[in-house]
DNA sequence: TGATATATTGAATATAAATTCAGTGAATAA
DNA sequence: TTATTCACTGAATTTATATTCAATATATCA
């Protein structure tokens, strides 16, 4: 293995950890060396690779954010279909790709309040709640989705998924609930 | 004013603010130091009432346990109006009695990984989801209630609900949801 | 092969926040 | 009135954890 590969080897290994950890443990109740425990390696190697704890968690923010730029194409002929697909999809990645999930419950967690300022802007920027209204006044003129402002009933939509999504991260041997359930939020 | 008096009101006001700051900035993000200076008094004073920040904590989890104990009794026809009505009355006591809002919040945190198993324990010992599944269960009988694991839509329930109150700390400006977009989760 | 750069360690140090404590003054009890 | 208890303060101490650093091992390069 070359050294270059090493290197990224050990950043990937490093950040999929501490994003497992900050999203089930939260970023406070994390300590460094929890993350050097779970890898077994020194926590002197951690901070070899990151300035300190912080712009660890920067660099998982602004994973999230190249995540945010490129979303795959979602296909859809009613507006209500996009919610479905998408709630799926996330839903779907829970096994496969935990790092699906637990990045979109990082980057909620990273707009709260008490985050550095810049990273909380760096997640802000991101306007899930903005880009999904959009969607769903088009649901209203379709009818497929409820009267009420398209604001409110985005950010009601997302905060619940967010809500589930955490839960699960607690006790992932519960089973998630039927994306119908959740869209129900939304339709009309 | 009396000594047992002005004892009371002392750690009245001690523990709704550490209530209030612990909802919103976090138990770990919050320091003794800011719940003093929110209250101009002392750190040790703070100290003199309570053994430790843990303690502080542990002794907000069992006032929402006595307050979890002696439920208003909610009088309903329809299984679902019971959420509808609990629903209304947690959000309608958003703007009075924020300090109930905080509480649901507190409660559900403490329930997390990360907090002292002890007081960990405390908080799951209020069965909310096995509660609320006992009445979808009923309502799933008489037809009001969708189809489903009881237990499942209990969650999918109260995590939503969850998601939405703890974004209703962050963002208070901005107003809660209808109270009929969450219920759609459980109607039939 | 020798020289240099990089990965790695863990003990030492720095830092931030919790906790203690000796002292002051006001309320209560004798 | 005097003695005792309690509320209260804030500087000093302790503790927990982040961060640094000197030393070692391993890979790369000339």
């Amino acid at each position: 293995m070359t050294r270059k590969e090493q290197k990224e080897m050990r950043q990937k290994q490093i950040m999929l950890k501490a994003l497992e950890l900050f999203v089930t443990k939260g970023f406070s109740e994390t300590k460094i060396s929890d993350i050097s425990a779970a890898l077994d390696i020194s926590v002197g190697l951690l901070f070899h690779y990151y300035e300190s704890k912080e712009a660890l968690y920067k660099s998982l923010v602004e994973m999230g954010l190249e995540a945010a730029k490129r979303p795959e194409k979602i296909e859809y002929n009613e507006p209500l279909e996009y919610f479905t697909k998408t709630i799926d999809g996330l839903f779907g990645a829970a096994k496969e790709q935990p790092w699906v999930f637990w990045m979109f419950v990082l980057m909620s967690q990273a707009r709260r309040p008490g985050i550095p300022e810049d990273i909380r802007q760096l997640a802000l920027s991101v306007d899930q709640i903005g880009f999904s209204a959009d969607i769903i006044k088009q649901g209203q003129e379709q009818g497929d989705i409820r009267d009420g402002d398209p604001k409110a009933l985005s950010s009601a939509f997302w905060c619940s998924v967010q809500g589930i999504m955490e839960q699960h991260l607690i006790t992932p041997e519960y089973p998630l609930p039927e994306t119908e359930w959740i869209t129900a939020i939304l339709k009309k």
